[in-house]
DNA sequence: GTTAGCACTCAATCGGTTAGAGTGCTAACA
DNA sequence: TGTTAGCACTCTAACCGATTGAGTGCTAAC
């Protein structure tokens, strides 16, 4: 069957209705909207087609009609069409807070991205998911370590893309500040630069043979080093907005609000969920759009996951996530993300040098 | 009213076969119990005292009896007055992986405290809330300036109870290895051992004519420095196990469990609120029980918190809080989050010296 | 190709009835 | 005087059938 014109145009309106009062939507409604002058008749014989292909379905005989996720990937896929064809919509987005809340100094970036998950889910009212930066060709850029108390020191770790890990260590033999001054030297010069997988057995061979007497503190910073690295590969994920889901009925009905909530605070599984999906071939700047049962994660097969990809250079990247119903605003959500990628993007890659 | 034996006996039980069953319990099944063998009728009559006397409630005329606040409140008091006396109960509560959890080198006290929040809610299936440490008296211990790229440093600073907050500084000017090195020097003379009302003006006076030309990084370090001082103030707020108040029907009719759940959500709210309660006259053991309209905050009015405060020398506190029901197993949690006291006792208390 | 009309379906709602749990009260009993 | 059996009473939850209203599909006319 054909899908000509005024079947798209019932289509969307049916989409676009629904998604705001969130009940099946009938003829008789969308006959009243502007733009689409014809009967109830009319219309119902076009829905019949376009339940027919699978586009829409009804909950019940007499009920009105609600997208299906092949509808759903209809729609979307033709508005991010549309987008590309640099028609600006500009659908007057509440201007973010993004740019005060970036600009201002904010060192770590784990603060800042929590931040950037609370603006993301109080903007657009669906909860947002931000997982932290990793990458695989991350390098040690550098390393310090100081005197804490006796027998104990700290070791600061710093990755590329300036991530940091304070490990503090608990020594059985003992090492006078100087030494250890020494030692960072040598620590230093020897890992600056290098990929986890660079430090190889000759590499710590060497660094040994110049340490001297601190093996032991080498054996164990090196740890440190692997433990930073590790870290980072299961780097933390933060949400915001988890209570949003209690605005969509649809959301909430039976156990599915509590298994929601418990994969949102189930933060590990929803990272490397999240994390695992490619980037392969998105539509354009990396935003990807998962409608219901294309989402990977089964507590969330009634939900749709708008992912956006963010890079703080160096190879360093993460996911954003929006997570909400699948009627949500996809135009909306959309637009927030591209938005707040271009100014993280402004804002790391300028930083960046 | 006398509240003689018999009547106790009889409130006890329903409040324990409520605990279990989550349903107004009735004369019958009271009588049917062991240990009270006295026909409905005679059961009655005592609920009927019970209930003038405002310990127990109908939800209406037809129904069994609930306790309410005051008859927890008589509960949860003798309970924990018969444990002061000795009487160690051991209702063989699964041993905790507790000592296992804490005896690994988990080196950042965040960490330490999530896991700990983890921990308490999936053994005791409420929700566990715990708030980083925090004291007015803390004090400078270590202070360390690194290079990290052209115009920007890491400035970790190290609080006692080995707090430590990293701060990326970004200069205007330049500074040289070997400047920073001196600064480092200095700084960690002059400032070691202080606590945030002890850096007056004079003392920062003093730094800057130490450090000559560099007084801008002087600033900016200063400023980081207040700024750690400043976020322990609020330090972070750990949440866990938000989704066990789905098991509890009366914690999630209406708007309830939404109400909770951004409760929880809002962590600062939340610490604020719970670190304000004092610690005045606890029974015993720093162990407090706030039921139902006592909780002071209104979305937990339905429910029961049990907090406890935690020392991890040096005057650094916090507390933990389980927050559940006021059908809760009072007595699992106090026992609980004993055990969890005297395990982090014997760690931290062991390794500060 | 479009539309008016109409019979049909189904979920939601409402009023009424029933079943069951639990009570309070009274009167008998030890 | 305290305890208990018996009974009438109350109230909720569940069930049932009728009604309503929204929305449909089909047919026939335009």
């Amino acid at each position: 069957m054909e899908l000509d014109a005024r079947k798209k145009e019932i289509l969307y309106a049916i989409i676009e209705n629904y998604q705001e009062s969130g009940e099946p939507v009938g003829s008789r409604t969308i006959s009243k909207l502007e733009g689409l002058s014809f009967s109830p008749a009319t219309i119902r014989n076009e829905m019949a087609d376009l339940e027919e292909m699978g586009l829409i379905v009804q909950p019940h005989t007499s009920a009105g009609r609600v997208p299906t996720d092949k509808g759903y990937r209809l729609y979307v896929d033709k508005m991010l069409a549309e987008r590309e064809n640099g028609r600006e919509v500009s659908r007057e987005l509440p201007a973010l807070p993004m740019q005060e809340l970036l600009s201002k100094r904010i060192d770590r970036v784990e603060e800042m991205l929590l931040k950037m998950a609370q603006v993301l889910a109080a903007n657009t009212n669906y909860t947002a998911m931000v997982t932290g930066p990793r990458s695989r060709g991350s390098k040690l850029k550098f390393l310090q370590l100081s005197p804490l108390d006796k027998g104990r020191i700290l070791a600061v770790v710093v990755l590329s893309g300036d991530i940091v890990k304070n490990n503090i260590l608990s020594l059985d033999e003992d090492i006078s500040s100087q030494e250890l001054m020494d030692l960072n030297f040598i620590l230093n010069k020897g890992l600056t630069g290098l990929s986890l997988e660079e430090i190889n057995l000759s590499v710590i061979a060497e660094l040994k043979s110049e340490a001297g007497a601190h093996t032991e503190v080498v054996s164990k910073v090196l740890d440190a080093v692997a433990e930073t690295f590790a870290k980072e590969d299961s780097y933390p994920v933060y949400t915001s907005g988890a209570p949003n889901i209690f605005r969509y009925p649809e959301l909430t009905g039976g156990d599915k609000a509590s298994e929601l909530i418990s994969t949102l605070e189930e933060k590990k599984t929803l990272g490397s969920a999240i994390g695992s999906l490619s980037t392969e071939g998105g539509s354009q700047q990396d935003i990807q759009v998962y409608i219901g049962e294309e989402v990977p994660v089964d507590s969330m097969k009634d939900c749709s996951v708008v992912t956006a990809t963010y890079s703080l250079g160096d190879g360093v990247q993460g996911k954003i996530g929006i997570i909400g119903p699948k009627r949500m605003n996809y135009q909306k959500v959309v637009d927030t993300l591209k938005e707040t990628m271009s100014h993280l993007d402004g804002i790391f890659l300028n930083t960046e040098d």
